[in-house]
DNA sequence: GATTAAGCGAGACGGTACGTCACGTCTTCCG
DNA sequence: CGGAAGACGTGACGTACCGTCTCGCTTAATC
């Protein structure tokens, strides 16, 4: 939450004492058990109450809803899941990136990615923490990579890096999403090499794929 | 409960009609206004049952579970919705159909959408429903067009018709559920552009934008 | 709970009886056996919905408040408590009825009757059930002592039946609610005493009493 | 809140004063004020922290619980809200006596009295605290009336005092409960004459009353 | 036409989880 | 070092929807 730091200094203006940590992280990694077995519709208030041994009424003063916690749970446990490959090329680090995604998406932990997404929808606050402990962290690596090959003129310069982003990413998640078809090594291929042919120069390899 | 006069009279013409119909064309339209009144969170079954005169347990006869009424209910209304368009080029009838669908996208029928994608995501049952009353026809569609565009050489023959769908509107899809980035019809160009980019031959017009 | 088997073979017999009776006697069962072991504060809806196997939902659907479930719990076990006494007397009547009156005060059950009453201060749902099923009965009762002395002529005609009633048990109640002074047979007897000689005509025998 | 500056400006001439005191007075302020507004559900030990600026841990320093501190708070602004009446005789005393207590309980403040009556039952420690604060003062005061009384030989002497108070003010205590009749001017008129009437002695004034 | 069995409305029901409230205890840190 | 500030576990609250069920009424197909 961006807020913390902000709070911090308020609570440390005012005489205030810091909210424990100890329940904090006691509910987190009953959450993050509790997603690891069954997933968003097991990890309810009530379970990660009686898992963690925090009260509900804890609970709900430090996250608004039940999807916010699992977000930040989720969240917590990623900076290490996926490391950001460095192949050289702009192409070899951008494919490879995508086959990662898309194992990652394919397996149980993509399952509640999917899921934590879903409660996004109807859920503003829960998105709200789903963008901060989740996605900004994957954007922000994704961004540096992004800046590397730009910096290379690999990429083109007149393309937003959010847009690149989704272009490379979205279709991974609109399949995770929808389940119309599969999120095989193949098919991240496939949708790495059609939109990277989008977002590439000649320099980043692209004329040789090109129009064939 | 309005349509009960309605409907009354249209039965009394024929009498020997199936009264599982009516029971069904009620429930689909009580429905489509629940969704429209309070998107999918307010077409609970009791709502539904309420709104439509149809008891629950009918209800629970026809379809597996309330996302799967939704989802039908929502996608009778489509076919109308989002005709194809016909610029005479695959440029201008992709990204006019990208600008379409993100106009969608960004409408509240978008979010009931949205919501009902994210059900998918935890309800099997509902998943088939969606995809079968509301993707099917969007996809179907689209692969004409792009079949059209096959033809005239306007697009990589070497790109599946699925790759092509999810690149053009995979990246709509991100942005509609997890809001990290705008829904404009500016950004919506962007997008087209870059995926479109990647999908067309020199023929479809990519050589002037290219390695720009 | 120990019901169950027994319902079970009455509704194997009589498979049309409304599933709401079994539901209320249930309740109300449940009920009394909680009030018996810990009086109003044990009888919780948590509690009372445990022990009967009636859902909250259900127990909310019949009563307003778990107080209103006690009071008309309470209030059925309560007829064949009291019988009215019969000595021939008004004076012996009441005196009689005062001390049986002051025994229940006194007894578990009274304790019960002063939660039910104590609740129904702050909780009209629940005083209008508490006045319904319990106090109605009582007070109906009395009534008919006080017509019957009234026909024989024992008893003062210008003073209301309510009035009376309420002098004779008004501070039976007093003391049960406010603790400041006991209840014994004794007390009860010179209560009634001081109270009948208020109430009595000469031909109840007030006269010997009298200005003594 | 509102005391704060107040308190501190009165304290700033007394800077030696025992905190403590300042303490108590701070709840019990607090706590009449929230009594006054919405009676004893309102005066929540939270709402008597917040509004008198003491914490919870310091009152349950000093009450056992939030109805001791409400029977105390209640009970220190009474002495002069029932000033003892003297119009020359037993009858014309208590005849008024009943009247002011009826009419207080009728009033606003009747309800906090029923309130902490009700909370009494089921809370042994607060009970002690009505009695002591509350009752108390007002049996002292109705006992020197009877003494008077007594004294010119206006009341029975062989009727204990307590028993007399019973009856005389335990009927509006029953009413004021259980809401069974209402607590007007004419029915406490008539509750006191059948009462009186069995305290009374002839120099009382019972003999014209009598039997008529 | 009369009979009968299925379809259906109405909604009661058990169940799970929700989000909130107040309690009384405990911890931290200020004056 | 007493006391404010308030976090915390506990237990109960009353509500929402779920999906199943029972009950009678209606009605279509059969006799």
């Amino acid at each position: 939450m961006t807020d913390h730091p902000d709070l911090a200094a308020t609570e440390a203006a005012r005489p205030q004492r810091p909210r424990s940590v100890r329940a904090r992280k006691a509910v987190l990694d009953a959450t993050n058990e509790l997603l690891g077995e069954g997933g968003l519709p097991v990890a309810t208030i009530d379970a990660i109450s009686a898992r963690s041994g925090v009260s509900k009424a804890t609970i709900y003063k430090h996250w608004p809803s039940r999807t916010a916690v699992a977000a930040e749970a989720f969240g917590l446990r990623m900076p290490s899941a996926l490391p950001l490959p460095d192949t050289g090329s702009a192409r070899g680090d951008f494919t490879t990136q995508v086959r990662l995604v898309s194992e990652f998406y394919a397996s149980p932990a993509g399952t509640v990615f999917a899921q934590l997404l879903a409660a996004s929808v109807t859920d503003a606050e829960a998105a709200h923490f789903f963008r901060t402990f989740f996605l900004a962290g994957r954007r922000q690596a994704i961004a540096e990579l992004w800046q590397r090959s730009k910096d290379r003129g690999e990429v083109r310069s007149d393309v937003d890096v959010e847009v690149a982003q989704d272009v490379l990413f979205g279709p991974l998640i609109f399949r995770l999403l929808s389940g119309h078809a599969p999120l095989t090594e193949e098919q991240a291929a496939q949708i790495a090499d059609a939109a990277l042919h989008g977002l590439l120069t000649e320099a980043g390899g692209n004329g040789a794929v090109g129009s064939a």
